[in-house]
DNA sequence: TTGCTCCTCACGTCACGTGAGGTGGC
DNA sequence: TTGCTCCTCACGTCACGTGAGGTGGC
C-alpha cells in the first residue's frame, strides 16, 4: 500500500500522513525499490487510532501521548480533560451566539448600539455641525459601549436628560467651546481652572454616573478613571488639567 | 497616551496593538519626540471597535472590511454567516463531547472498544500465544473500530458466534496456519486457490457481514472493498491473491 | 545607577496546505 | 509520449507570543 491509498483509507491527505512522520506520530515504513513508502497492516491501523483522536479533538502531542503503550497518562484523565476544555469552548461560542442574536433582533445601524446612535444624532442637533468639540464628545460615546450594561445604562440616560434640556444644552454648548478654547492656553492659565468650575454642574453627569457605578461596586471598579485616560488621549496639556479639576471636584461631589 | 496605556485600556497586549498596525487595522499614530507612538482619543475608539468584532469570532480580514465605512458589506450579513458559522462549530463540539462522554461511560480500556477488546482476547484464547497469525488477526480489528455502528455491530457478531463455536474455531486456526504458510508460495500455487476453497464457509463472516452492510445501501458502500485493500497491505503476493479468490467467493455467496 | 517602557527585527506556534522541481510506472 | 503518483524541500497560513538587542525617561 502506497502513501495515496493509505490516506484515502483513512480520509486525510498524503501531506498529512508525511506530517504524522516528521513529528514521529506515525513511524516511517520502509521502501519499496523505487524509494516509495510501502506501507503495512499496522500502519493503516496506526493511522485510524491517530485519527479517531485527533478528531475528538486532541492535539497531535497529546496523541502521541495517550498512544504510548507505557500508559503513563490515563487515557481517562486525558479524555476528563478534553472535556472540560470543550465545555468551556461551547460556553464561549454560546456567548458570542447571544451577543450576535441580539444585535441582529436590533433594527438599524449594527456597528453602534441604538443608545449611542440617538444620542449621537441629538449631540449633532444640540451642538450644531461647526462646533468645534461636536467630533470629540461623539468619540467619547464610543468609549461608552464596551461598558457594562448598567454603566453604559446610566450614561445615556445621563446624556438624554441633559441633552433634552433646552437649558443645560446651551450650557453644554458654550463650554464645549471653552473647552477647545483651552488647547493653545498653558495648564497653569486661570481660565482653565475657571471651566472646570463652571462645568461642575452641567457637563459630566455621564462621568459622575460612572463614579457613582464605582462607590457601588458592580462593573469594573476602575472604569471612570480608565473612561479618564481614555479621553484625555492627545488633549492638549490645559485641556487635560482641565478634566483632572473637573475629575476632583466630581469625586468630592460624589463621596 | 502610550502603547502600553492603551492595550491596558482596551484590554490586549501591546503586542497585539502593533500587529494591528502591521496588517492595517489600527492607522500608526503620529510619534512623540523619542520615537514613542502618541496615541489619540480616535484610536482608543478605534481599537474597542474592532476588539469587540474580534471577541464575537471575526477574523481580522472580517474585522476590517465591516469596519469599511462604504459599508460594501452589510453588516448584517456579516453577522448571520458569522453565526451559522458558529453554530456548525457548535454542533461540532457537541458531538465530540457525545463521544467523550459515551467513552468514558464504559469502564476499562478507553483506547479500544468493549467489543474489540473481548474479541481480541477471545482470538488469542482460539488461537493461542503462537500461532503465526495471531497478530494479523488482532491488528484486522483495528479496522472495525473506525466502521459505523451498525457496521462494526453485524462484524463482532460474526467473530463472536465464530469464536464460541469450538468446532468453527477449531479450523480457523488451522486455516490461519495455511494463510501463513503461503507467504513463500507464488501467487499461482494451486495451494492458494485450494485454501480460498477451503475458507469459503468458515473464515470471513465478518466480511460477508460488511457485503450485506454494502448492497443493503447503509454505512459506506465500499467499506468492504476498503478493508480488503488495508488488510492485504504489506501481504505476500500469494496472500493477497488468496484474500481475492475468498472475496469473489463472497460476493458470489451474497449475490 | 536601576527599573520600567518603549523601539525594531525576526523567529516560533499549530497542523497541515500549497506549490516548486524532479522522478518512476503504465 | 502523456498522465498519474510518488519524492523532497521549503515557504505560507492565522493572530499574535516571545525573546534579542538597544534606547529614552525617572
Amino acid at each position: 500500500v502506497r502513501i495515496g491509498e493509505l490516506a484515502e483509507l483513512v480520509g486525510v491527505t498524503t501531506r498529512t500522513v508525511r506530517h504524522y512522520h516528521h513529528v514521529g506520530l506515525l513511524p516511517e515504513p520502509a521502501r519499496s525499490a523505487n524509494g516509495y513508502r510501502a506501507y503495512q497492516l499496522r500502519d493503516v491501523v496506526r493511522l485510524f487510532r491517530v485519527r479517531r483522536l485527533v478528531e475528538l479533538g486532541l492535539n497531535l502531542d497529546e496523541v502521541a501521548d495517550a498512544l504510548t503503550d507505557d500508559e503513563s497518562r490515563d487515557l481517562r484523565e486525558i479524555f476528563v480533560d478534553l472535556d472540560a476544555e470543550l465545555a468551556l469552548q461551547e460556553q464561549e461560542i454560546r456567548g458570542r451566539r447571544h451577543r450576535i442574536a441580539s444585535l441582529l433582533a436590533a433594527e438599524g445601524d449594527l456597528s453602534v448600539s441604538r443608545d449611542h446612535a440617538e444620542v449621537s444624532t441629538a449631540l449633532g442637533a444640540v451642538f450644531g455641525p461647526d462646533h468645534p468639540g461636536l467630533e470629540r464628545e461623539r468619540l467619547v460615546l464610543g468609549l461608552v459601549e464596551p461598558l457594562s450594561g448598567a454603566e453604559s445604562g446610566r450614561i445615556w440616560d445621563g446624556y438624554r436628560s441633559l441633552l433634552g434640556d433646552e437649558q443645560f444644552a446651551a450650557q453644554m454648548r458654550r463650554l464645549g467651546e471653552r473647552f477647545e478654547e483651552l488647547a493653545d492656553l498653558a495648564p497653569d492659565d486661570p481660565a482653565v481652572a475657571r471651566l472646570a468650575e463652571d462645568a461642575r454642574d452641567v457637563v459630566g453627569p455621564a462621568v459622575l454616573a460612572l463614579a457613582q457605578e464605582d462607590a457601588v461596586g458592580d462593573g469594573d471598579p476602575h472604569a471612570a478613571e480608565r473612561m479618564l485616560r481614555a479621553v484625555s488621549a492627545g488633549m492638549a496639556p490645559a485641556q487635560t488639567r482641565c478634566l483632572e479639576l473637573m475629575w476632583r471636584h466630581w469625586q468630592q461631589a460624589s463621596s
